[in-house]
DNA sequence: CTGTTAGCGCCTTCAC
DNA sequence: GTGAAGGCGCTAACAG
């Protein structure tokens, strides 16, 4: 006889033992792990009690090559130290384990030979969803791979040609209402940093600058669009670049993720005072923006819903697969604080 | 005949489907997908020849039914939404992606039962190893699931009575030597805001904020101990609280995490001059400390490391199960910015 | 309501 | 160097 809370490191139990030590068969077992109806609740009493005396797990793995079912769903996200991509993860992680399902991260860095792999993992560990933030809408690779997963699939604000329901946020109202603000309190000269024009939010965002311009009747000096990569350093070095220009920015929209810290640093390094001598718009960081001296106005948007919401289309397309495709588009907002004014 | 290109939403084809295309056994493909050397090359091309042109992906469900691995690692953390703890992902999943594993991250919004949930699932989808940060040490649920599994384990920075390797940073030291510097500088009355003292790393800076009173022959004010929580309004209160002392602290170390922006905002609300009327010291968040105005003298380590070692020990213990526990410890630093200075 | 039985897809001896 | 066959742990009919 083994004492309770010895630890046994023998081979982990099986329905079997189980259904030896409560006399039953593996199949009255394997129906009380289901939540079957059909069994007598004297029965499943004493199956749950025997479980848990022997200490038995079911084996995930010998149950979905049953059921051909893995209550996991993939998130292929470019990078995991981005909080707006945390948030993606967070979201869809409180809609998913509620419904049994285990959210599998990717971070691909960037990199298409990483999203590739994870696709193919995701293909290979049988996943029953895949919530998926491209790097670059271009890549073929990763389509194909997209294409050959037959499972549900939710694509995070690209446009790419894939079976799939999209969740794309709205930039182009929020853009336009940003430069729209700038142009309104006297800036002519509007610096835009952003991520490369390979996704569809800088492009989205690229437009809105132009179409403000000219709603405006201004023109627009191409020098001053700065949408290229994503990451702090690339922030820095820009900013720093547009405000050596001769006729520099009085503006600067700057944004998402890591750009906007070095665009601050930037500034900081060179001693502008915000919004004296330059007006600064972050874009998607407002926990940072917030507390910056002088809280910096940034466009801002839900990722959390945004995750959320992809985790639901996921869960509905795996509960009823031949369900129209939906495009769902979620608000974004100018949240307005104290780093505009009108220019020098 | 299919038309390569042509999506078939068939079932995935099996290594018999993939045996019958190249004409050989199905013990043969197993050996090429298992990199078996015992293969002609000849015969090898031809298999991976068919296994391309049918879109053949070993289910890796069948794979770790027959060979007890699964190839995955999983991550317990407080909060995914926390970058010091995004950090630790990174770092893990940097080591553990290149080596064939997958990390599977857990984050337990410090939620006891939503840890022992996942230590639940890391049991029935049997992790091959397991990496974790609980958020209460006293828990003893968590701790007794935590024995049941018989997988590798490290633990990070926590004082539990299981057997696995253990990851923590060095706090004392580095504690010392904020307040040393604050109390060098004059102060005699320094507030101390951080999570709760059931974990490791609290009690470890509450202990070194102490040492470096008893040092200097300062008495201590138990009142400006303020380590109970880790969120933004905890910071927030704590900080609005602390200063409306009638002998209110001139000095604030406020962290990790979420806590130091809460300080950062009361102290904006408050409209107080940082460090003119009262100095600042953060801990762990130097991305944004650096670039707040002024910049925050701060306590940092490397997180992303952390999980990179973490996932070494795992990965380690995996390949040899006999070999004994290591306790690694990994320094932190003290980053002097321009945050402090005499009291008013 | 419960027992029996036949695989799910793969790996792994054991022969040849 | 390759084929044949058994079984990993579980679920899903099908009987009873």
């Amino acid at each position: 006889m083994i004492k309770s809370g010895t630890k046994v490191t023998g081979p982990r139990p099986t329905i079997r033992e189980v259904a030896l030590a409560a006399d039953v068969s593996t199949g009255t077992v394997s129906r009380v792990i289901g939540g079957s109806p059909r069994v007598a609740k004297e029965t499943r009493a004493r199956v749950v009690a025997a479980m848990k005396r022997i200490g038995f797990q079911p084996n995930a793995a010998a149950r979905s090559m049953r059921t051909n079912v893995t209550k996991t769903i993939g998130l292929l996200i470019p990078d995991i130290l981005s909080p707006t991509f945390a948030r993606v993860a967070a979201g869809a992680e409180g809609a998913l384990t509620p419904a049994g399902y285990m959210l599998l991260i990717g971070s691909s860095n960037r990199s298409i030979a990483q999203e590739v792999a994870f696709l193919q993992t995701a293909q290979q560990r049988r996943m029953d969803g895949l919530i998926v933030s491209l790097s670059d809408e271009a890549a073929k690779e990763t389509l194909h791979e997209l294409n050959l997963m037959t499972a549900p699939k939710v694509v995070l604000d690209r446009d790419i040609a894939v079976e799939a329901d999209v969740i794309q946020s709205e930039h182009r109202r929020v853009m336009e209402q940003a430069v729209g603000h700038l142009i309104s309190l006297g800036h002519r000269r509007i610096g835009l940093i952003g991520p490369s024009q390979r996704i569809r939010p800088s492009r989205e965002r690229v437009a809105a600058y132009r179409s403000a311009h000219a709603a405006a009747g201004l023109p627009v000096d191409d020098r001053l669009i700065r949408c290229d990569s994503q990451n702090v350093d690339f922030g820095e070095i820009e900013t720093t670049d547009l405000l050596a220009m001769s006729d520099p920015p009085t503006a600067l929209i700057g944004g998402s993720g890591d750009i906007f810290l070095g665009v601050v640093r930037a500034l900081r390094t060179l001693g502008v005072d915000i919004p004296r001598s330059v007006s600064l718009i972050g874009v998607d960081d407002p926990q940072i923006a917030g507390i910056l001296g002088p809280p910096v106005t940034s466009i801002a948007r839900d990722m959390i819903r945004i995750g959320d919401e992809a985790a639901r289309l996921v869960l509905a397309r795996i509960a009823d697969p031949n369900r129209d495709f939906r495009r769902l588009t979620l608000p974004s907002a100018l949240i307005m604080r104290q780093s505009t004014a009108e220019p020098p």
